[in-house]
DNA sequence: TTTAATACGGAACATTGTTCCGGTTAGCAA
DNA sequence: TTGCTAACCGGAACAATGTTCCGTATTAAA
């Protein structure tokens, strides 16, 4: 994306505004839902519209950027939280960080209802590349003994998914951390195997 | 709706106009989705926006008398087929047409979630009104023993909501038939009690 | 430094929800 | 029937927002 079709790279000011677009809308779109205006955006990353529109023709690939971004870097979450600490502490400040992720999605889950087709693909694109992260931190801690073997990451992750989203607003519910704590015991539950 | 506060009854052309108004916005909500201009609407109605923002100050009104009037006429319709149809053809019957209802809402399953506070009542209003009509048709199949008596309306109806919403445009896909026809065989296995 | 290609910015356009007001009409009374 | 008034009607005008266009500025290579 920052290189044109041919090899050349692309211009110095091309790249700079490009972040600048990226960081702005993530922002703008977490303080005021991805039906922000592109204008906010655009002033937000001190470029005109025109800038925003080069990079994105439409406003839904600024949207899928974005939430691409967001996926990628919760999936890059998993490895750095893997070295970091043991298996359950590992898992559990993972799940913590993916929980964030979905709550933070204002006004998204209508968009991925919307019947638009730039949106299609990104529930398969989230699955893609998360499940196997989780997955990852799940047989871990299977293997440590801390949670259940027979847990698919990409259960869990869609089951968390639907306890959070339906909250409405942007941030989470009370009522959603409890189902979710309920979840994560599930998964806890026996871990080692009946005697 | 038909009379202001005060117990004079509205204005003859008033009326006219009010009903014209639900009925256009009804075809162009199916024709176009939920998302159709509010123009549109006035001009199938033959009428000017200023009067269709006079009978619903906002849009979102407007989709809301809709839906109103036609999960009532869903529910009436139940009462017409019971008299019409023996029990087991009325339940089918009615089944289906609440089926085409539920896909016929393009655009609706968006708005629903889009937080929009206008649209919050909806659901219980669809569940208060649909369930007690289901919930007749299936008591009256289950005393003919054509229906397990263990069935919840609510848990029926919303079962179908589910499996024919995500459908996204307009119409209803093959998949969901399939699944709503494995749900409605559900319904009555095992009938008349196991042996 | 010069130059060609590329990118930039923001004014202008198109679409759509909403408001406003001068003209019209329905319903009533004489 | 005629006249009157409150209520209603139509659509122009306003506001917000997605999108396009093009003259100007910037970059990077010669």
């Amino acid at each position: 994306m920052a290189e044109p079709k041919d090899g050349k790279p692309a211009r110095a000011d091309a790249r700079r505004n490009l972040h600048a677009l990226l960081d702005a809308a993530m922002e703008v779109f977490a303080t005021s839902g991805v039906d922000a205006p592109v204008r906010d955006i655009a002033e937000k990353a001190g470029v005109g519209v025109g800038t925003l529109y080069r990079h994105f023709p439409q406003r839904s690939d600024l949207i899928v950027a974005v939430f691409r971004k967001e996926v990628d870097a919760c999936a890059a979450a998993a490895s750095t939280l893997a070295e970091e600490y043991e298996p359950g502490e590992a898992l559990e400040r993972w799940l913590d960080r993916f929980i964030q992720f979905v709550a933070a999605k204002r006004g998204l889950s209508a968009a991925l209802h919307s019947g638009d087709p730039a949106f299609e693909p990104l529930p398969a694109y989230l699955m893609g590349h998360l499940a196997p992260a989780a997955s990852g931190l799940l047989q871990a801690a299977a293997t440590a003994g801390i949670v259940r073997s027979d847990v698919e990451a990409a259960d869990l992750l869609m089951a968390i998914a639907h306890l959070c989203s339906p909250d409405g607003k942007g941030g989470i519910t009370k009522e959603s951390r409890r189902m979710v704590s309920l979840l994560i015991d599930g998964i806890r539950y026996n871990a080692r195997g009946r005697p």
